[in-house]
DNA sequence: CGGCCACTTGAAAATGTTTTCAGGCGGCTG
DNA sequence: CAGCCGCCTGAAAACATTTTCAAGTGGCCG
């Protein structure tokens, strides 16, 4: 790596106007400006771009229809006909519109994925699952987000259908299930954080009332009593399964449940952060918390840094969703892990199977006790 | 908020099966294993779905252009057909076909958006800026992944144009300046983190020597003297900058410069975590660490905590980019925000002017420092 | 009353493919 | 040698729109 480095550091060091911080921010200033120019931007035959197939027909004295077999392998073409097509395409720089072929094929090879929002890990995850899934196959994920707002989802499921979709992913969101059915009599759905179940859509979901119930129990086993929930949206399934697993653990352990011991935050870190000062100033005391999810919990976290408990000496934090920043939180957050990246994974192909008619496998997804360190035995 | 929290709590509680952990890790086993059914999916006239122009053109008496003329306000209607046209729009639940529309008009009304990965909160931020900026324009962006690797980013990008995107958007990503330019000639670019110019591209990037140098700058006003920086990728030009203005800063104020001071990161937690322990094993002292981003600062972060370093009590750190969540690490990390957010607003409007050939503005988006919690005056 | 014009409207061409249909051609069999 | 079959190929229709072109109608003016 030495040399390595080496190279690096040789990175030039002459810069003109960056002798001092205030000739830095001078010439930080607004420069830049631009407006397109109105000279007419050329769609013609520029570069070396657009070329139709009956052009490379023409060039290649053949039909049409000759090339386009040539191009899908459809049927068998003589060899000098295809060389010739084949140089033409080269000469000319052929690609094949995609959209006139979606257009006749009646298939536009694009996948609809909405999601409540583009900027959550948790989210971001799953995405990377459904680009991996859908991989090598040609189709191409258009991406759309709902921003939590259940007619706004449905209003973007009415686009993505109107642009001819082969099939959506709903990654979680609040749309309700019945609807998602009504949806997917026009194209096929699968939804992930969803329970609805027909003949055109599939539902991946983790049993969240056992992933709740683990995640306090492993309090319990720790010989906490005194546990706090900071609960998710209302609305949405996956936070009330946690919150029911939580009492249920609550429950076999005969510890009885505190309602005070319950704020109800928006599975970000500023509800977390709030929730956990609303927490504190109650005045119930508690020696655990089970976050309804990472966020939540980097919020709580936070709060209880500010007011100076320590995690997990003072109080034990158990998150749920495993992000990819959890590992990397200080400390490392004890968490209930979902396989995020799978379930996309596995969304992609089973929307991809219901699509070709293909069989496919829709295993439920396992949640998992990450044991870290932000919880602790009570002494 | 009481008999909210109330409802909330209402939930119901009676779950068969979740009596104790056993049986849930038993009933969790899988079930629920499906596979596509061989039955035909019906794609005929099933659903009020798909009906075409022309059937809306019979159903109402009048021509096929008519009901175009109507749907695109081209020209004026008498208005008892409008009202016929309109009545049968309605009765067959019509929308029209955006596939063959994109086919006649030449435009696809998407944006392809390319970034090297759709994990990073970084880019995440960048999308949702995109996404905003493109609302209620028409447009629905296409995102693909390059996976950080230049060939697949100039493999993307074919694919798109074979798609016929009105635009691309590339958001940062290692393909080369010159190529994104000669992709240009066949369809309007805008690049963050780049640094082309041409008739048809326009590149948004923030001033990351000034960055990296107002960064190092606000550790030397802290006192710090041994200041050690973790770079990002080598061949990134953005990481480059910014380790040129932590030099710069460095001779401004008569520091020596420390090769041992320096270490190679990848702009991710782990690379930063390894870095971290890198520099503490090298035994070269130093008091603050400058992380060329807030990933690698997270990932330092911990690496300090391992070893019971604390921050900022015995190092002070700064990040860069000021991701979401470094406002919640604990404690919240001071860095060098980048307007992420805005820089994907403005790469949207940049490329819709491009496209409609409107005036726009691109205004270099300022880098600022954000101090927080991580670095404190050297006692 | 003839001609001109404005206004609506429909027919048809066009967008770039795929696919069906049919025809030409060569070889083989009876 | 007639007939049949299989192979390769091109013409044309189809996909769902938009847009140009032309034509029809009615009113108004000279």
């Amino acid at each position: 790596m030495g040399s390595f480095l080496g190279a690096l550091l040789g990175v030039k060091t002459a810069l003109p106007g960056h002798a001092t911080l205030e000739s830095c921010a001078f010439k930080a200033k607004n420069v830049m400006k631009t407006t397109a120019k109105p000279t007419q931007r050329k769609r013609d035959p520029s570069g070396p771009s657009r070329a139709t197939l009956v052009e490379v027909a023409e060039a290649a004295g053949v039909s049409a229809s000759t090339v386009s077999r040539i191009l899908n392998g459809t049927a068998r073409v003589s060899s000098d006909k295809r060389k010739a097509v084949e140089k033409a395409i080269a000469d000319l720089n052929f690609t094949p519109n995609v959209l006139a072929q979606s257009l006749k094929r009646g298939q536009s090879m694009t996948i609809g994925v909405v999601t409540p929002a583009l900027d959550s890990p948790f989210f971001n995850e799953t995405l990377k699952g459904i680009e991996a899934g859908l991989a090598g196959s040609g189709y191409a994920a258009l991406i759309v987000s709902g921003h939590w707002n259940p007619e706004e989802e449905a209003e973007r499921v009415a686009l993505l259908m109107a642009r001819k979709v082969d099939g959506i992913i709903m990654v979680s969101g609040n749309i309700p299930d019945d609807q998602i059915v009504r949806f997917s009599e026009q194209v096929p759905i699968v939804a992930t954080g969803h329970g609805c179940e027909a003949d055109n859509a599939r539902a991946i979901r983790v049993d969240n009332v056992w992933g709740g119930y683990r995640a306090t129990r492993h309090l319990i086993e720790l010989g906490h009593r005194q546990i706090a929930h900071i609960a998710g949206m209302p609305n949405l399934q996956d936070a009330n399964d946690r919150l029911v697993g939580y009492k249920h653990a609550l429950e076999d352990a005969r510890i009885p449940f505190d309602e005070a011991l319950v704020v109800q935050g928006d599975f970000r870190e500023s509800g977390g952060m709030l929730c956990a000062n609303q927490l504190l100033d109650r005045g119930v005391p508690f020696s655990a918390v089970f976050a309804a999810n990472d966020q939540t919990a980097y919020g709580a976290r936070l709060a209880f840094y500010r007011r100076g408990i320590r995690v997990p000496e003072d109080i034990s934090l158990i998150g749920f969703d495993d992000l990819p920043g959890s590992l990397y939180t200080t400390p490392p957050l004890t968490t209930m892990r979902q396989p995020v990246y799978e379930i996309g994974h596995m969304a992609a192909g089973a929307v991809l199977g219901l699509i070709t008619n293909k069989p496919f496998k829709l295993e439920q997804p396992q949640v998992e006790l990450m044991i870290r360190e932000t919880t602790r035995r009570l002494r």
